[in-house]
DNA sequence: AGTGCATCCTCTAGCGACTAGAGGATCAAG
DNA sequence: CTTGATCCTCTAGTCGCTAGAGGATGCACT
């Protein structure tokens, strides 16, 4: 890490070890809010942490890698159960690498699904709104084929 | 519509007109189902019907409609507030269509920066994965680019 | 010492768009 | 009558956070 470390407020003496991060720091050192911490905490993500006497929370560099990868694993869009057996994984050096393949191959294409959804929405968009754009001001093109059922984009009528 | 009109079980001797529907026969005609035709009265996109003796829905064509037209929206990606106003649009004729426009455009717009984003995401798993693939089966590069905090895909940190 | 602000704590509830029962009533067929 | 399907309201859950409320602690300044 190229920041230096911070401790609880100012370091007060004899209190904290060289390295021991606050809640709030940590949250500032890795991007994720203090809140999202606690709630990580709560779902097992994150290991509770140390405490003061005043029950404040106390993190060290282990915490911050392993926030970091949280992080990086939710930015890549796994859920919050993939991030868990993949951390588990990664807690397991010796175990197969097959699932985590597994994981980022299932994960990819769940997104090559919805780019793909999405990309038949813009276009159905596109066309409305390219009709709309012609200038028929008289019938309005938007409100016209969400009224038409014929029109509709799914055919799973029962 | 090419499917004839079903009524609440049998047709009880008198008991409703033609054409009036239980909520589950709604529910099979426009492929939504009974609890979010509920859902969707509760938050207003749907008018109260007319009730049985018993308590028990009863619909009409324009009911019929009024769900397809719903369907459709949400289908195509607005959101329930988004689906209200057009609601309110299509049920005043002789308002402005720029309003229309606007809410299909602005839903456009958000469905591209959508995919893009996807598609960001995709290409990087897909190059973690594809390193994978070439059998580098001792070390995992999965968890190891999850875990190298500097190939993090977003770059606010604090 | 007091003051004021920032930070921390737990807890509750909300967001959006549904979805899943629980418990009870009605309907219709056999 | 029994049985199964359908209907009703109500509550709470899903997912992944997020926003306070109310109270305590820490720290800098006067």
């Amino acid at each position: 890490m190229s920041e230096p470390a911070q401790t609880i407020g100012a370091p007060p003496s004899g209190a904290l070890p060289t390295g021991a991060l606050s809640i709030g720091a940590l949250a500032r050192q890795t991007g994720v809010k203090v809140p999202t911490i606690r709630f990580y905490e709560s779902i097992g993500l994150l290991p509770r942490p140390e405490r003061t006497a005043s029950e404040r929370r106390v993190y060290d560099r282990r915490a911050v890698q392993r926030l970091a990868f949280v992080r990086h694993a939710r930015d890549l869009g796994f859920s919050v159960e993939a991030v868990r057996s993949l951390l588990d994984l990664a807690d397991h050096p010796d175990q197969s690498c097959a699932d985590a393949d597994r994981l980022a191959a299932e994960h990819l294409e769940e997104i090559e699904r919805k780019i793909a959804q999405l990309q038949a929405l813009r276009d159905e968009l596109a066309r409305v709104t390219a009709e709309c754009a012609r200038g028929r001001v008289a019938d309005c093109r938007v409100i016209e084929v969400l009224s038409d059922h014929s029109l509709c984009l799914t055919r799973d009528h029962h």
